[in-house]
DNA sequence: GCAAAAGTGTTAACTTTACACCCATGT
DNA sequence: ACATGGGTGTAAAGTTAACACTTTTGC
């Protein structure tokens, strides 16, 4: 791996960024319609060049703050794609990002010239993504889907105070199968990871749900020391 | 085949193999030792820069077929490591690959130039490794304890034909911890992916233990239909 | 015959699953 | 008063964990 061979070069990288949000019952997507070609008029996931002085987890970082005016996002890599073919004009390599954000928190921002607003897009039915997107995001669902069972990221998506059929919901969509009402809520309080709130739902025509929050600082401890979340 | 003969690059990323063996009870990485700066002496992960016209996965099965001879090998992608500075000649973002393989299977062929031989190491007494690639390693065994728990990939690093001791010590090494003999070999049998075959070890001193051999046809019919294999 | 590892079963503790009714609120 | 979702417990089935002695083989 000598680089003196090398031509001097700024990136034929990317990062692309899946963003996961929650809303409405539904999991979603934030995706921008391409301005240019290629793939002018297609969704596309928001990703960007990475610059040469930047590490890839800061433009990652830097390139969803630029979407969304956020930084304090969870968000992990989650694999390379660099197929000669992906992308019509050349070869590039683009390193794919999974963030979970809470919609509600966010407003989206106009974005560069390269594209249109940047919109929540059901994950349910869509229509077909520019590039190799599509494979992107099957691969950041499943990722999404494992990783739900075993760490407790589902609170990324949800408004800091959430119902407990909110969260069984979540895990319901996400999961893509029923679960017991009485088991979840049982097993999910055992962790001891979720803090009853002095505060009930409001403007619901029914009994209206007590409120929670999840203890990050307890979760981390209990990491710390062995604790392992599984659903 | 040495770097100077490689096609023209218009990319500077490359790919690192971190692969993953196991013999005389101990979990084994192979790394080449550099022969030239920098970090000229030091052990390293076998790596090489990623040709204009192959795919990534592509260029991984190369680098590790030029060092071992072998094709067909369990291997998947880990990790994109870009930081600015992990190259200390210019930026070089490198995919790192994750790989087990069959000791016994292999004999280590000579590289090019720019590396000695390629040799087995302990993974747990290891000088320190050139560039960033203590990190990797440390991704890819983490990866790998993982990993081993819920898929069955630690037949991967044994023998064709190998005994339930063999199988517990690959676990007990790997994971870190004691496993209790009983308990474990109900559990691994109780998936019938092992077939038993009529043969037992021989010239040891003590009772021969039968030989098994796992049933990867079997296992891929049951993946299809939902099954999870979780130790 | 002894050293070394192979092979084998039972029980108690715990976890998971299945399941149905009353409660609180808004209209 | 009714529609909507909130909230709650128990028992059976299944899984995991703890534990010790006999067998086979080579020397």
């Amino acid at each position: 791996m000598e680089l003196n061979d090398l031509p001097k070069l700024h990136s034929d990288f990317s990062v692309d960024c899946v963003v996961f949000g929650f809303d409405k019952g539904e999991l979603r997507i934030l995706l921008i319609e391409r301005a240019e070609e290629p793939f002018k008029d297609f969704l596309a996931l928001p990703g960007n060049l990475v610059y040469d002085n930047e590490n890839i987890d800061q433009a990652a970082n830097r390139v969803l703050s630029e979407l969304t005016g956020l930084n304090d996002v969870y968000m992990e890599q989650l694999y390379t794609f660099g197929d000669v073919n992906r992308h019509p004009q050349g070869r590039v390599i683009t390193v794919a990002y999974f963030s979970l954000i809470k919609v509600k928190k966010h407003t989206l921002n106009p974005l560069s010239a390269y594209a249109k607003k940047a919109q929540w897009f059901s994950v349910a039915d869509l229509q077909p993504l520019a590039f190799d997107h599509q494979q992107i995001l099957e691969k950041a669902y499943k990722r999404l889907q494992n990783k739900i069972r075993y760490q407790p990221i589902g609170f990324e998506l949800l408004p800091e105070k959430f119902t407990l059929s909110q969260l069984q919901q979540l895990y319901e969509v996400i999961l893509e199968k029923p679960i017991d009402k009485r088991n979840f809520r049982k097993k999910i309080l055992s962790f001891g990871l979720l803090i009853e709130l002095d505060e009930k739902q409001k403007n619901v025509s029914h009994r209206a749900a007590k409120l929670y929050k999840f203890n990050k600082t307890r979760y981390n401890n209990l990491k710390k020391m062995g604790f392992s979340f599984e659903l």
